[in-house]
DNA sequence: ATACCATATAAATCACTTTATAAATATGAA
DNA sequence: TTCATATTTATAAAGTGATTTATATGGTAT
């Protein structure tokens, strides 16, 4: 369990966005595929899962798809491939590289010590900080570059979320170690 | 019916806590036990029952078990006694002599007198007591030693809850007796 | 005649709390 | 009409709060 922070890292989900087509049936495609879950009442798109890489897609009317819960960039891109082989199948003219855009990634690390929220609550810049405990154990931590938002749990674990490039997260830990140092928080 | 007080307690359920094993097969014990109850979306313990005495038993895949409704600790030792039984005949190993601990002995009692609710809601300490007739008619007092919860009905009849030994009842009775004395509120 | 209200207590598991993010609908509000 | 928010999906973290069992008490409600 004695790992430097940055090699706890792990990338825990990735959201995708892609446009994979003009237009979509969405009844066909609930009617033709097994598993696709489709309410338009309870929500516009129809939700379609993928077992290996597990992903679950959402797919709209307007052609576009948004990936959910992979693990890694490889695993999307291999996921995206399955959707559009997935179409193909229905008879979709579906074009054969397919582009997304990574919207958001979501990281776990590990401090690899436990730390005293209440004192970073008070130590950092308050505007940037929220910690209600009795409503959510862990202190939500805003930063500006990387813009994404760290929650610091006192086990010394965190998640980084809101990470548009997988080295977002790095760069957020060696900046909370740097704040946490600073302060005497930790070391 | 003009009994001490102290005469009138009367245990009315003990709930203890025992480890019988290190793991249980909860489905094996569901199926070969007929009046067994095992529904882990609902709950995730088996739930069976004894008749004499009257004791049920909520058993977890931990090998820990929950013993409720018996109403002494020597029909609580029987009850374990013939749970462990009834899980030896399903070739489970269970060792002799099985432990448990008391975590919760439910007692009642009498004062043998009515009482003026509130009257005590405003006598008593008021941290201590909690008193919404409308909600519920009985007044809850919290005792520090021995900590247990006592509710006290205008009958003056009580239950005292949270006690760990047979012992805690009877002395939450001489305390009441005593705090109610020493208001004027009895005799 | 039930059932629930409140009390304590253990066990293990569930759902929910928070954060980000896209997509396309609906609904409620200015 | 326009703007905001809710809907859904995934995901980790670590809290809280139900869930179930038994039991007396005595009010109210169905």
């Amino acid at each position: 369990m004695k790992v430097n922070p940055e090699e706890s890292l792990k990338i825990e989900n990735i959201v995708a966005s892609a446009k994979v087509a003009e237009t979509l049936d969405l009844q066909m495609i609930n009617e033709k595929i097994k598993d696709a879950e489709y309410n338009k009442k309870r929500f516009p798109g129809v939700v379609l899962r993928m077992q290996d890489p597990k992903i679950a897609a959402l797919v709209f009317g307007s052609g576009k798809v948004v990936l959910t819960g992979a693990k890694s960039i490889d695993s999307l891109s291999k996921g995206l491939e399955i959707l559009g082989n997935k179409l193909r199948d229905l008879d979709i003219d579906i074009p054969k590289d397919l582009e997304y855009k990574v919207q958001n990634i979501v990281t776990s690390a590990d401090l690899g010590t436990p730390i005293n929220l209440n004192k970073i609550a008070v130590g950092f810049n308050l505007d940037k900080i929220e910690y209600e405990p009795e409503q959510f154990p862990g202190l939500v931590y805003r930063l500006d570059d990387p813009k994404v938002v760290v929650l610091l749990f006192g086990s010394g674990k965190l998640i980084i979320t809101g990470g548009k490039v997988t080295g977002d997260a790095k760069r957020a830990v060696i900046k909370i170690l740097s704040d946490l140092s600073n302060l005497g928080l930790i070391q």
